[in-house]
Order: C-alpha cells, then sequence, then structure tokens
DNA sequence: AATACATATTGATAATCATCTATATGAGGG
DNA sequence: CCCTCATATAGATGATTATCAATATGTATT
C-alpha cells in the first residue's frame, strides 16, 4: 500500500465518532439508524462519516430498501494491519550521525 | 484504548509524510537530518511532524548532543494492532430493521 | 567568546474538516 | 397518488491543519 493509501485510511479514523462507528461495526453490523441512535450527532454528520469511511474502503455499505446495512471490510483491516508488523531494533544512532 | 486516544493515533498517521516516516523509521532508527535529506518538505515541516508523531506516542525521540534520534515505540503499535483484530460476521441485517 | 550546525518555535496563510440547518431523494404502505 | 420514514446532499460556519520564511535555542568546535 502506498502512503497516500495509508494515509488515506487514518485520516479515516481520525475521528473519534468515527473509531466508535467502526468498535461498534466490530461487534455487529448495523444500520444506518441504530449507529445515530447511539451516537449524539444529527443524521446527516453521520452520513458524512459513513460516507468518508466507506469511500476510505473500511466500511462496506449494503442498501436493503429504506435502511443502509454497514460492515467492516474485512480485507481492508487485515492489510492495513501489516503496517503495524514491527520488529524492535537495537540501533539508536543513524550512521550519518556517527560519521560526524 | 479509548476512542479518543485511538483518533489522536490515528490522526498522526492521517498526513503522507507523516506514514513515509513511519515506513522509514520501521527499517532503521533515525535522526533528524536523515529523514529530511528524503524528504522534500522543510526543516520547520519536519519538526513539526515529528512533534505529532511523539506526542501521539506513536515514535521516541532521543536527543543525543545536536542531534535527535527518532525510533518507533514498539508497545504502542502493538497497542494499536489489536484494535484491527477482527472476525468477519455473517448476518447482514440489524435487529430494528428486521422487526419493521 | 565566536562561529557553525541541528533542531525548535513563531507567525502567517491557504486548505481541509466536523458540524449544523434546511432541503432533496427514494422506498414502502395505505 | 400521497404520506411517512430512512438516508443523502447542499450550503454555511467555526475550528483545525500543513506549510513556509524568519527567527530562536542549544550544542559542539576552534
Amino acid at each position: 500500500m502506498t502512503n497516500k493509501e495509508l494515509s488515506v485510511f487514518f485520516k479515516a479514523l481520525s475521528d473519534e465518532t468515527r473509531v466508535q462507528v467502526m468498535k461498534m461495526l466490530s461487534t455487529e453490523n448495523l444500520c444506518a439508524c441504530q449507529l445515530l441512535k447511539e451516537l449524539n450527532i444529527s443524521q446527516p454528520t453521520l452520513s458524512h462519516h459513513m460516507r468518508i469511511l466507506c469511500e476510505s474502503g473500511l466500511v462496506i455499505a449494503n442498501k436493503a430498501g429504506k435502511w443502509v446495512h454497514y460492515r467492516i471490510n474485512a480485507v481492508m483491516f487485515d492489510q492495513i494491519k501489516t503496517f503495524f508488523d514491527y520488529n524492535e531494533k537495537g540501533n539508536i544512532a543513524c550512521d550519518i550521525c556517527m560519521e560526524k
């Protein structure tokens, strides 16, 4: 994944409300009305947040009649997770500073 | 971790330049001068980005004379990773919608 | 002390963003 | 067809942000 792609994912998660939505969706798939009931925001604001989450690719929307059901995109989640795979290194100093 | 804490981490990663810094630091620990050489940004802008990464807790700074060495905070990385642990669910519809 | 170098801070600006109210779209039900 | 309900869009506003030039701080070296 490119830096740009990753930054878009993280930007989608950089809002407290959207983090809460992701937590809620990680427990169960929900429709917009159920999300709205638990979040203290207006309906247009929720719509705005869900658009950002969907456009980032983190969440998948599924229209069913009047309702829209949301679920986490597990494939994306797994991909982003690899960004945090990291093995601690012992060296503190960098080459350049050592030369001088 | 609270929603607020997580959103701060993700906000720190929501910038393309900072994602690149994290990638560079995941390969090796580096000082500011070395980061500056590879990134096409001014020195104050780098300083600004490194402050955000450090204040979020994702990166640890270590002052050594004139230089500052940066390294990834592995503990934080591991904690954030758990946010992405997710098991795909089969159910699409939510209870509320089903009732109606 | 004086100078050179690495990094931080200040102040300014243009861009992005979260939120709201008001309104629109669209889907069932009577 | 109208009416109701779920969601989306438009437009406005206040807050935050990324960036730079200019300047400050702090550390070695001579």
